[in-house]
DNA sequence: AATGTTACCGGAAACGTTACCGGCAATACT
DNA sequence: AGTATTGCCGGTAACGTTTCCGGTAACATT
């Protein structure tokens, strides 16, 4: 015997009522004998009554999701996600999650996908595949809210809410600095990432205001992984100019950074001085401890969210806040050499 | 001018056709001029037009969605739903994932929240935090089909897709004992946790069959995290019996007591042995580099997505089938007395 | 007594889709 | 020629909900 789950109309008809006396039972809505309103809520918290959410979202044209494209869930996105999470479930809304690869194809799929009424909007960090913003504009042509995140879609009006970028390379740069170090090496992302060249960007600003020259052959734009990390570090090891430090600009290349100077020989940080980027908690377990930038993750999801849920609430669609949230340096063995007591560090 | 998405009446007006014919030209359905089908598919196509996903859910009770319930998304699990995302993209699911962060209050939350029309079915991983399970007897009663992946749930029938637990507990102390170690401490996961008590019955097993005897004192029952770990570990080393190995029933433990075992000043794997379980990245990272027990977390992904959407397309909600897929053991630095020339491990 | 006001309720349309049924012309079978 | 059969199409109900509109009874106002 199935159970089907109560509609109004059940309850209508045990209670004699006509469906839309239910409906108004339900809601808040004037027109309604309290007396009556009592027994029909009496009667549905019974049967536990719960609308039908696709009835409901066909009705009103609303749906109260928000449909999340992230180009993967390593550490740094998916507690963007838990962010963005909490936001929504605040507000009442309910977030799909849906992970691109790095694929364009995916993430247009995607896209189109949950665009079929599935969502009221997205919240977007672009793959790193992603050249044209063609499939996002089509949101634009609709009136579909978005806002993006982490990554921005360059050339396309949005709220978006990121790390000052800038900010991080500056910092990490401006540390090893007065570390000591002062052939400092950058290992950046490809060139057509936003993000990857903001940290340049701070990166050369930290020279700059330290009177160092920048040195372009000191600059490495490789892919976004361990292995290419390895075999930049390796080449730059092997070069004339050979840096006394390294700053990467992601953690997983920072790891692959250590593994080449490892293999090298060479000791961090004495003979050479390394920073990452993200702050990934395995980074304090090896040994040396490696220093990194830290964004707060979750803030930037549950900014991103509020900002959804705001502008979504109050049918703005046209103003484009950009939220610029600050980065914090977290020092540790890989980059100290001026520390002589080096198991302060916490290794948590 | 806000541009809507066309409908199917949209198409009717324009060719001067019924909404019922237009229905049928963009299904596959007999009833249906060829000369006219073509028309509307062109039409269909040049408008963009993509079927409203609401309405058809409500309209044939089915979303083609499945919803995905994890305590988190961690390394293993993130891989698991990647499995499942493929698995139903290719059968034409979309996936909607819930975090229900191990609290089972969010769990029974987004249940509730899903089952209101939103999906067809469930495939579900349990908080450590659950102890019950009457929010999923409800999917029983409406005979919602679901199947359960990684921690299964005790005393409930349903499909599930495993990893043989035992197993993976049998070969990492069976690799440890033959070694050479023979006082194999483990540090095992909250009682009440189905796959801890299965990778300590695999445990017990390869003891007995190497005829070591069991001793009690030598297992830990501590939470699923690092700091526990590695307090645990700390009061291990500090005992009368202290172990000359460790198994830990996953990597996050693994790091904590490695933390311990440094702190105190012993070398792996020459003092003391370590095998992990989940075989993160990271391990391979470490010094000395940690052994671990690999699970095929996305084949068991794809595979519950497989088990679910066969059950589901044959409507067959009573047969309880178990697939248990087996574990591999990565043998790195942390447990490797015997081999001499150490460097071949790979690092990546 | 006629009218206006209020409080409450029911009917029906609409959201976009599919499924069933009936109709009509053209063709095929006796 | 009369009757089935087929091919094609349109009308309508239904999925569960909200919203607008109209209706009725009771009461208050002139």
């Amino acid at each position: 015997m199935l159970n089907k789950p109560p509609t109004i109309k059940d309850i209508a008809q045990r209670l004699h009522l006509s469906i839309s006396t239910v409906s108004r039972a339900l809601r808040n809505a004037a027109d309604i004998n309290p007396e009556t309103k009592k027994v029909v809520i009496e009667l549905a918290e019974q049967l536990n009554y719960q609308p039908n959410r696709l009835a409901l979202s066909l009705r009103q044209k609303q749906t109260n999701t928000i449909g999340v494209i992230v180009p993967n869930l390593d550490y740094v996105l998916s507690t963007m996600v838990k962010g963005i999470d909490e936001a929504a479930l605040e507000a009442g809304f309910t977030v799909i999650v849906c992970q691109s690869n790095e694929s364009f194809g995916r993430e247009v799929v995607n896209t189109r996908r949950m665009l079929n009424s599935l969502v009221d909007g997205f919240i977007i960090s672009i793959s790193s595949e992603t050249k044209t913003n063609e499939h996002f504009k089509v949101l634009h042509e609709r009136e579909i809210p978005f806002v993006t995140f982490d990554r921005i879609i360059p050339d396309l009006e949005s709220s978006s809410v990121i790390l000052d970028n800038e900010e991080g390379g500056f910092i990490a740069t401006e540390h090893l600095i007065e570390q000591g170090y002062n052939k400092i090496a950058i290992l950046a992302g490809p060139k057509s990432l936003g993000i990857s060249n903001s940290r340049l960007e701070g990166y050369k600003m930290a020279l700059k205001k330290h009177n160092i020259k920048f040195d372009p052959e000191l600059v490495v734009n490789c892919d976004f992984n361990q292995d290419f990390a390895y075999f930049a570090t390796e080449e730059l090891l092997n070069s004339k100019k050979r840096p006394d430090a390294i700053f990467t600009i992601s953690d997983r290349m920072a790891i692959g950074a250590m593994l080449a100077i490892k293999k090298r020989g060479l000791k961090m940080p004495d003979d050479i001085g390394l920073v990452g980027f993200n702050n990934e908690p395995s980074l304090a377990l090896f040994s040396p401890s490696i220093s990194s930038v830290e964004q707060p993750s979750f803030e930037i999801g549950k900014m991103a969210g509020k900002v959804f849920i705001e502008q979504f609430l109050n049918n703005d669609f046209s103003t484009a806040k950009e939220i610029i949230l600050k980065p914090k340096l977290c020092v540790r063995e890989s980059s100290c050499k001026m520390t002589k007591n080096k198991d302060k560090f916490d290794r948590n």
